[in-house]
RNA sequence: GGGGUUGUAGGGUAGCCUGGUCCAUCCUACAGCGUUCGGGACGCUGUGACCUGAGUUCGAAUCUCAGCAACCCCA
């Protein structure tokens, strides 16, 4: 690269190729018959994009440093719209256990990816009530194929194009995570991702020789049921290690101190303020239960949150109230100049048509044509 | 692309207007020692900075110019 846009750079760089320029020429070479299909395939790559200003940490970057990207290549364009589903099912699954709620939509065509058919979109809602878009998949149906010439002899003996899709998903999942479950206090991290999952804090009056110990058999039976346990056996006083791992996102606390050993419990602390004393004994059983309470806990914060920022508008004008501070879902004919006005008069992004859910008749906020269509519109990201 | 603001320890800052009192203030962080420890402890000691270059001057963190960098606003 000697030149950003038409700018030259100072540096020059070596960057890799746009994956389909790399990975196509090669599906062409591999694909031969239709018992090579369907063929998937899947990297993660660092992205380049020339940003020169108006980057943000995790959200827009020069460089995207983990792009997980997925290419699939089938005998026909029902098998690739399946795959489609499948990716979405699986991007699901995903946010389901980072405790993420998010929109699936199917993007308006003028905001699809380049030579799609479609492209279906996963968007999580943020604080301040604009979306991010956390994930995409796109139907290329045979438009690469033709380009790149790739082809398979059918069972009939014919040569056809592939149908291919093309799905991804980068490290704003992180930047999701952070900012829908994190609190004043910091971070809040689901079990499953926590890099430490409990942390033992030691209550060091009277015989502290005595309460390590305890603290330490303790740490070795958690890590011997596989729990990812730290003890912290800083000198700082416990307060001050409370704040500092509620700042990291730990999931779950331990303190034990004198009066705890006395009664053979352990005080725990879950991130999201319920605090109990558990025994020692069966304490790998009861940590799991807590586990399982903390993600249900966090995740049905976060889909009361998004629910509440999602409404319903029938007018272009309670659409813009709505999409100050949230989503708003609006009749749309579908057509694309009414499209282009919506955003235009609402001053919001389409998302485009929610899927999986089906609506009553109502007139498009723009030219009153009855629709049972809606899109979603926001302030995105 | 256009305009503006700002560069002082790892992070955040005072000092700059009005040059000398500055071997540069305070908070935080870090290291050591001691007392502490059930929700951000305290004392003592220590480490650590004026973006780069040129100029003005007896003397520059402070004034001038250039460079570099960052941030903000507008398109």
């Amino acid at each position: 690269m000697t030149c950003g846009g038409t700018t030259p750079l100072d540096v020059k760089l070596a960057l890799r190729p746009t994956s389909e320029t790399a990975i196509y020429p090669m599906f062409k070479l591999w694909i031969r018959s239709h018992a090579d299909l369907p063929l998937r395939i899947y990297q993660i790559v660092n992205t380049f994009r020339y940003e020169t200003k108006h980057t943000r940490p995790l959200i827009r970057l020069r460089e995207i440093t983990s792009f997980k990207e997925a290419h699939t290549v089938h005998a026909t364009w029902e098998e690739a719209a399946e795959q489609v589903e499948v990716a979405i099912q699986r991007y699901s699954e995903f946010y389901r256990r980072l405790a993420i709620p998010f929109l699936v939509s199917r993007r308006p065509s003028w905001d699809k990816f380049p030579g799609a058919d479609y492209t279906t979109a996963i968007d999580v809602i943020m604080p301040d009530g604009r979306t991010l878009q956390v994930g995409t998949a796109h139907h290329l149906g045979s438009t690469f194929a033709r380009t790149y010439e790739i082809t398979y002899e059918a069972e009939n003996g014919e040569q056809k194009l592939v149908n291919q899709t093309c799905y991804g998903i980068s490290e704003r999942c992180i930047a999701a995570l952070i900012s829908v479950h994190g609190d004043e206090r910091g971070l809040v991290l689901p079990w499953v991702v926590a890099p430490t999952q409990v942390v033992i804090v030691p209550i060091l009056l009277g015989d502290k020789e005595k309460v390590l110990n305890v603290c330490r058999d303790l740490k070795q039976k958690l890590a011997a049921a596989q729990f990812r346990v730290q003890l912290d056996t800083s000198d700082e006083r416990p307060g001050a290690k409370f704040y500092r791992w509620e700042m990291k996102g730990v999931p779950i606390r331990l303190e034990v101190g004198p009066r705890d050993i006395e009664r053979g419990v352990v005080t725990m602390a879950r991130r999201d303020g319920v605090k109990v004393a558990l025994p020692i004994d069966g304490l790998e059983k009861s940590l799991i239960v807590q586990a399982e309470g903390l993600q249900a806990a966090i995740y049905n914060k976060a889909r009361l949150f998004a629910e509440s920022k999602v409404k319903e508008a029938s007018s272009v004008a309670e659409a813009k109230e709505m999409t100050k501070f949230g989503v708003a879902l609006v009749p749309w004919c579908g057509e694309v100049d009414c499209g282009h006005q919506l955003e235009d008069l609402v001053e919001a992004n389409l998302l485009g048509e929610p899927q999986y859910q089906s609506f009553t008749e109502a007139a498009c906020a723009v030219c009153g044509a009855k629709t049972t269509k809606r899109t979603y519109m926001a302030r995105q990201y």
